[in-house]
RNA sequence: CGCGGGGUGGAGCAGUGGUAGCUCGUCGGGCUCAUAACCCGAAGGUCGGCGGUUCGAAUCCGUCCCCCGCAACCA
C-alpha cells in the first residue's frame, strides 16, 4: 500500500421518481458521509450514485402521459442530481442507465456470461397483468388478480427468456462467504443471504421479449436486457468498464457497495456470480442499511408519509438533516423518526451541547483575551483529562467509521463535547478571569478552542459546512475544499495540539446551529 | 413450523454467566461565559411469559406470545 490510497465507493442506483424523498437521500448520505471521511484520510476517492431508467414502470408512466420516456427521465435526473448537489452530496458521477457508456458496459457483461456458457434460452411463465404488461409474482397476486387492475383476468403466458446460470455458482459462493464473510455487510443482513444459500440457487431470467425501453439483447433484438445486468453492471461503468482501462484499474474493485436492504439478495449472490462469470474482481464488501419509519409506519407513497427533504431542511438546514437523518437512524439496522424526535435531537445535540460550546469558547475568546487564542501551554491534570478524553473519541470516531456505524460516531463526538462543557464548568474561565489570572484563561480557552477544533473536524463529514463555518469562529485556517479532499491528512489534523492549533486570532462568535421550534401544524398532526 | 431481525426504567438504545449502563424526558440543586443554553445530583427497570441448566442468567437451552422486515408504488 504505497501512494494515496484509493477508495470507490457507491449506492445502490433509484427507481425514477420525479424528486427524490428523505428516506432515499439518506442512503446517499451515508455514502457521502464515508466518502468525505476517506477525502479527510487522504485517500483518492470515488463517490458513484445514479438512477436505474429501464423499468416497465416508467415506460408506462410515460405512455400514459403520452410522451416519450428519455424526455421524461430526463426531467426528473436533472432534478435528483440537483437535490443531491444542495444536500451536499459529493458524487463524482451520477450514472443513468440510458447513458452511452452504461449500455456498452451491459452488453458486454451480457456477452462475457454469454462466453462463459452462464447464459442459456429457457421458459419463463408466470402470471402476467395486461394493465401493468408485466408479470407477477404470488406474492404480488391477490384473491387471484392483480391489487392494480382488479377487473382484468390475469393470463398465463409462457415467454422465451434468457436465464443466467446462478445454479452453477453455489459452490463458488458458499466458498466466498466462508472465506470473506464480511463480503456482506452487517451481520443481521447476511444471515439472511447465507439462510438463501442454504435453501440453494436458481437461475434467474434476464431478458423481456417485446417492449423498446431498454438495452436491446446482444445478437436478438426482440428481446430487452432485463433488470440485472443493466443495473448491477453500472458499478462497472461508473469505474470506466469496458472503456477506459486506466480508470478502471484504479477503481475497480469498488471499496464498498453502499445499499439498502431489500436488494441484499441481488447485490450479495446475483452480483458476486456475474462477477465470476465475466472474470471480473468482486468488490469488497457490500454495505446494506436499514430502513427508517416514520411514526412506526413505513414510508411509501401510498400512505402519503414520504418526507421531502426540503422540508426537513427548511426547519433544521442542510446540515441539520444530514446529521439528524444518520443520527437518529442507526445505519446498519434502520429506525424510527418523529418530528419531536428530530426537534429534540436538533436542539440538544446540536444546538445546546456542541453549537453552544462553539459559542461559549469563541464568545470568551474575544471578550476574555480581545480575540488572541494564545498555545495550549503546560497542560494541568484536567487539561490533561480532556485531551485523554478527545483522544479516546476519536480512536471510537475512526472505528465506527469504518464500520459505517455513523450513530456510533456521532455519540463519540457528542461525549466529547459534553467533557469539553465540563471542562468549562469545572476551570470556569469567568471566574478566573475576574480573579485577574488571565493566563490561565488563555490556556483554558485554548483547550476549549482546541477540543472544538477537533470537533468541528470529526464533524465535519456530517455537517461540511457548518464545520467549516466554526473552524473559521476558531480562526482555523483550513486546508480541505468543499469537498473535504486536499487536507494533510485526518491524523495530524485530529492530534491534540496537532496541525492547525496553535496561538491565533478568533472570529465573531455566531450561533451555528440556532435552536428550533416545533412548527405549530406538525406539532398538531 | 417459509426465512431473517427484535421485545431491557416514560421514549430510544448498550450490555452474550458474577453488583443493570447510556442519551432524551422528569424532579431537585449549582453556575452565569454561552443559543432560557451549560454543570452536578435524584427518582424510575423482578431485562416479553413460562420451564430448564448453573453456586449464580438480561446473558446458555426449550417452549409460548407479540412487533418489524423479506413479496406490492417505495431505500
Amino acid at each position: 500500500m504505497a501512494g494515496p490510497d484509493t477508495f470507490y465507493i457507491t449506492t445502490a442506483i433509484f427507481y425514477p421518481s420525479p424528486a427524490p424523498p428523505l428516506h432515499s437521500l439518506y442512503e446517499a448520505f451515508g455514502a457521502d458521509v464515508l466518502a468525505r471521511y476517506h477525502r479527510l484520510l487522504g485517500d483518492d476517492t470515488r463517490l458513484l450514485t445514479g438512477m436505474d431508467e429501464h423499468s416497465a414502470q416508467v415506460e408506462r408512466m410515460a405512455n400514459d402521459s403520452g410522451v416519450e420516456p428519455k424526455p421524461m427521465i430526463d426531467g426528473w435526473a436533472a432534478t435528483w442530481q440537483a437535490t443531491f448537489a444542495r444536500f451536499g452530496v459529493t458524487f463524482d458521477r451520477f450514472i443513468r442507465t440510458t447513458d452511452d457508456d452504461h449500455v456498452r458496459a451491459s452488453l458486454e457483461m451480457v456477452r462475457r456470461a454469454m462466453a462463459s456458457g452462464d447464459i442459456y434460452k429457457g421458459t419463463y411463465a408466470g402470471w402476467y397483468c395486461i394493465g401493468d404488461n408485466e408479470f407477477k409474482t404470488d406474492a404480488q397476486i391477490v384473491d387471484g388478480r392483480c391489487p392494480d387492475h382488479p377487473s382484468l383476468e390475469l393470463q398465463w403466458i409462457e415467454e422465451e427468456n434468457y436465464f443466467f446460470r446462478l445454479s452453477a455458482y453455489q459452490q463458488r459462493l458458499e466458498a466466498l462467504y466462508r472465506d470473506n464473510p464480511s463480503f456482506c455487510e452487517p451481520e443481521h443482513y447476511r444471515n439472511e443471504v447465507l439462510a438463501w444459500l442454504r435453501e440453494g440457487l436458481r437461475d434467474f431470467s434476464i431478458s423481456r421479449a417485446g417492449g423498446t425501453w431498454g438495452i436491446p439483447f446482444p445478437d436478438d433484438p426482440e428481446h430487452r436486457i432485463y433488470v440485472w445486468f443493466d443495473a448491477l453492471t453500472n458499478y462497472l461503468t461508473g469505474a470506466g468498464f469496458p472503456d477506459d482501462s486506466v480508470a478502471f484499474d484504479r477503481w475497480w474493485p469498488a471499496d464498498v457497495h453502499v445499499i439498502g436492504m431489500n436488494i441484499t439478495r441481488f447485490h450479495c449472490l446475483y452480483w458476486p456470480a456475474m462477477l465470476m462469470s465475466a472474470g471480473i474482481e468482486l468488490p469488497h464488501r457490500v454495505f446494506a442499511h436499514g430502513f427508517m419509519t416514520l411514526r412506526g409506519e413505513k414510508m411509501s407513497k401510498t400512505r402519503g408519509n414520504v418526507i421531502d427533504p426540503d422540508d426537513a431542511a427548511r426547519l433544521f438546514g442542510i446540515d441539520g438533516t444530514r446529521y439528524l437523518a444518520l443520527r437518529e437512524i442507526p445505519f446498519d439496522r434502520g429506525g424510527d423518526m418523529t418530528e419531536e424526535g428530530l426537534v429534540r435531537r436538533y436542539n440538544s445535540d446540536l444546538a445546546h451541547d456542541f453549537g453552544n460550546l462553539v459559542n461559549r469558547a469563541v464568545s470568551m475568546s474575544a471578550r476574555y483575551l480581545d480575540g488572541q487564542l494564545p498555545d495550549l501551554g503546560t497542560p494541568t491534570s484536567a487539561d490533561e483529562a480532556l485531551r485523554g478524553t478527545a483522544e479516546a473519541m476519536v480512536a471510537r470516531y475512526r472505528d465506527a467509521m469504518e464500520r459505517l456505524a455513523f450513530d456510533e460516531a456521532l455519540a463519540a463526538i457528542m461525549e466529547l463535547t459534553r467533557a469539553a462543557n465540563g471542562y468549562a464548568e469545572s476551570q470556569a474561565p469567568w471566574t478566573l478571569n475576574k480573579a485577574g489570572e488571565t493566563e490561565r484563561v488563555g490556556q483554558v480557552l485554548a483547550a476549549m478552542a482546541e477540543a472544538c477544533r477537533i470537533l468541528a473536524h470529526l464533524m465535519a463529514p456530517f455537517t461540511p459546512s457548518a464545520a467549516r463555518q466554526i473552524h473559521e469562529q476558531l480562526g482555523v485556517a483550513v486546508s480541505y475544499d468543499e469537498r473535504g479532499a486536499g487536507g494533510p491528512g485526518l491524523a495530524a489534523q485530529l492530534a491534540w495540539g496537532g496541525a492547525e492549533s496553535g496561538p491565533r486570532r478568533t472570529g465573531t462568535a455566531t450561533p451555528v446551529f440556532p435552536r428550533v421550534e416545533l412548527p405549530d401544524e406538525v406539532a398538531a398532526s
